[in-house]
DNA sequence: GTTAGGG
DNA sequence: CCCTAAC
């Protein structure tokens, strides 16, 4: 990417060094993502937006496809800016100041990004998945648990080890505030000083194209998101096709720099769609106005993109509050589960306009579980499998019905799938609640009950243990082939074993006696973690 | 109905 | 994976 921006500096932080300040000051957290999204509601709410069929032509008309750069011209930016006021009923508006249809669905798509695209416009079909803001921020959630944890797999390190500045450990985490902090101000007070025709010229240099759109806010967030990846392609390079979906991205999300104040209206929020709301974001530059020619982005460039996971969280920080302009930024419910990779395969979601979001949603989500170890499939149709048909993985082929205890149901082996499912279900709702994991991770899969996922979920724990005690000596599971469960996946139940103790629940109201040993194992495996945590790879 | 835990 | 106690 070139970035020569003349005798502009920019000094990165490493992740460590994210975190220590970001530790530093944890109640005034800035965050890049809540540049551009007042949250994660509004960050869905425009991705669907931009899916809906309704808006195709328009989404067409403002995407440049030469440089996959989206821009509002600036008749549209006077209307998004007016359109602030525009809450509700719009249409009405619009029929009473006798406007045309296509007048109207400009004004409903303008509505829609003024407002995150509105409940109305959002038909979620499961009201299971809907929670009222309110009710969430009462009640405290896992999300609140975790707020300060690290975004790549929900595990909150830095504030769990006491030691954590010591360690070693090849950290690829990036905290919800960091990097972004002080540096974006530095940068953004340079931009700040910069004439519109210098931003302009920056721009240009930056993003390897023009803009015709001056406003100075606009550009300087555009620049200042082309700093924060360029420090990525510093260490993860990009190939051409991902930097055109950065910028792509970028465009879409910095029109949400014209909002200048958060959005006072009733906002829901669907739990399960945390961060494949950034994947379906990120796909349109592919899709938009692609049909049928995308852009050529492979899966291995995906995936070559920052393994930090900073590009999706700039977009999806739930709760986070948007101030005037650039300024800081609080954190109400602050953690998002970057997943793994950024598989491409089921991308074309924001098309499928007859599926339900719901539906869409989660057949987006199977399909990033899928990717995680489905990596080569050449037809890209993993993704419109259900999730419990993919047990065919790299430890369970052919091991379904090893065992020949008639009496059982089933005795289904489990997939890498259904356990990386059961590690994303764990590390969204914690240990505990099955029903919930079961609810929404595995409601196709008939024969994994939540009493399974239970048993699994303690097994898995067992191996974790087994695994690191099996590295001091003679790695027997390994000789013998039984246990190919990927590194990967027990050191990441390790993790969340340290943030979510097995059955914490239970040993508040068993006897004094029995709490004592039934803890001391459950501390036993913590502590285990615990020492351990300076050997783990948190990439996962 | 859900969960923990022993088997 | 089954079973049961506890909730």
């Amino acid at each position: 990417m070139q970035t020569s921006m003349d005798s502009f500096e920019y000094n990165w932080k490493t992740p460590n060094e994210s975190a220590k300040s970001s530790q530093r000051e944890p109640e005034q957290v800035v965050s890049a993502a809540s540049i551009y999204f007042a949250s994660e509601e509004e960050a869905i709410g425009v991705e669907q937006l931009f899916a809906e069929p309704e808006y195709g032509d328009i989404v067409d008309t403002l995407l440049d496809f030469n440089t996959c750069a989206f821009s509002l011209p600036e008749s549209y930016i006077k209307e998004f800016s007016a359109s602030e006021s525009v809450v509700t009923n719009s249409d009405c508006d619009a029929v009473q100041r006798g406007l045309s249809e296509e007048d109207k669905t400009r004004e409903k798509f303008l509505d829609g990004l003024s407002n995150g695209y509105d409940e109305n416009h959002c038909s979620i079909s499961c009201e299971d998945y809907l929670l009222d803001i309110e009710l969430e921020e009462e009640t405290p959630t896992l999300d609140d648990v975790t707020r300060d944890v690290s975004c790549i797999g929900n595990v909150n390190l830095e504030k769990k080890l006491a030691d954590s500045e010591q360690r070693n450990c090849d950290v690829h985490v990036l905290k919800l505030s960091d990097a972004s902090t002080s540096s974006d101000h530095d940068a953004l007070d340079k931009f700040e000083d910069m004439s519109t025709d210098k931003l302009l010229e920056v721009f240009r240099k930056m993003f390897g194209h023009q803009t015709s759109v001056a406003d100075k806010q606009w550009l300087e967030s555009h620049m200042i998101f082309g700093l924060e990846n360029q420090e990525m392609s510093d260490k993860n390079y990009i190939p051409p096709a991902c930097q055109n979906l950065l910028t792509v991205s970028t465009a879409f999300a910095s029109i949400f720099n014209f909002r200048t104040k958060p959005r006072v209206q009733q906002v829901k929020r669907r739990e399960h769609i945390q961060w494949n709301s950034f994947k379906c974001l990120s796909s349109a530059a592919e899709n938009v106005k692609c049909d049928g020619t995308k852009l050529g982005i492979s899966e291995q460039n995906l995936k070559c993109k920052p393994s930090r996971g900073g590009f999706g969280r700039r977009y999806y920080h739930r709760g986070a509050k948007v101030s005037q302009g650039l300024g800081k930024r609080n954190f109400q419910v602050g953690c998002i589960q970057i997943p793994p990779g950024l598989p491409i395969e089921e991308r074309l979601i924001r098309r499928e306009g007859h599926l339900s979001k719901d539906c869409r949603a989660i057949r987006a989500y199977n399909s990033n579980i899928h990717s995680a170890e489905a990596q080569d499939d050449p037809s890209g149709t993993l993704s419109d499998q259900s999730s419990d048909n993919s047990s065919e993985d790299d430890w369970t082929i052919g091991s379904e019905t090893r065992g020949t205890n008639q009496d059982r149901k089933h005795n289904k082996y489990w997939s890498t799938t259904e356990v990386l499912k059961l590690v994303e279900g764990v590390s969204k709702y914690g240990v505990g609640r099955w029903s919930d994991i079961k609810r929404m991770y595995f409601q196709s899969s008939v024969h994994r009950s939540p009493a399974d996922l239970k048993d699994k979920w303690r097994n898995l724990l067992r191996a974790s243990c087994r695994r690191l005690q099996s590295r001091r000596g003679v790695d027997a599971k390994k000789k013998h082939g039984v246990s190919r469960i990927p590194h990967e996946v027990l050191n990441r139940v390790r993790e969340l074993a340290v943030i979510y103790p097995y059955s914490r629940k239970h040993r508040t109201r068993i006897s004094p006696t029995a709490s004592l040993a039934s803890s001391s194992n459950v501390e036993s495996d913590s502590q285990l973690s615990m020492n351990e945590q300076n050997t783990l790879n948190l990439t996962y």
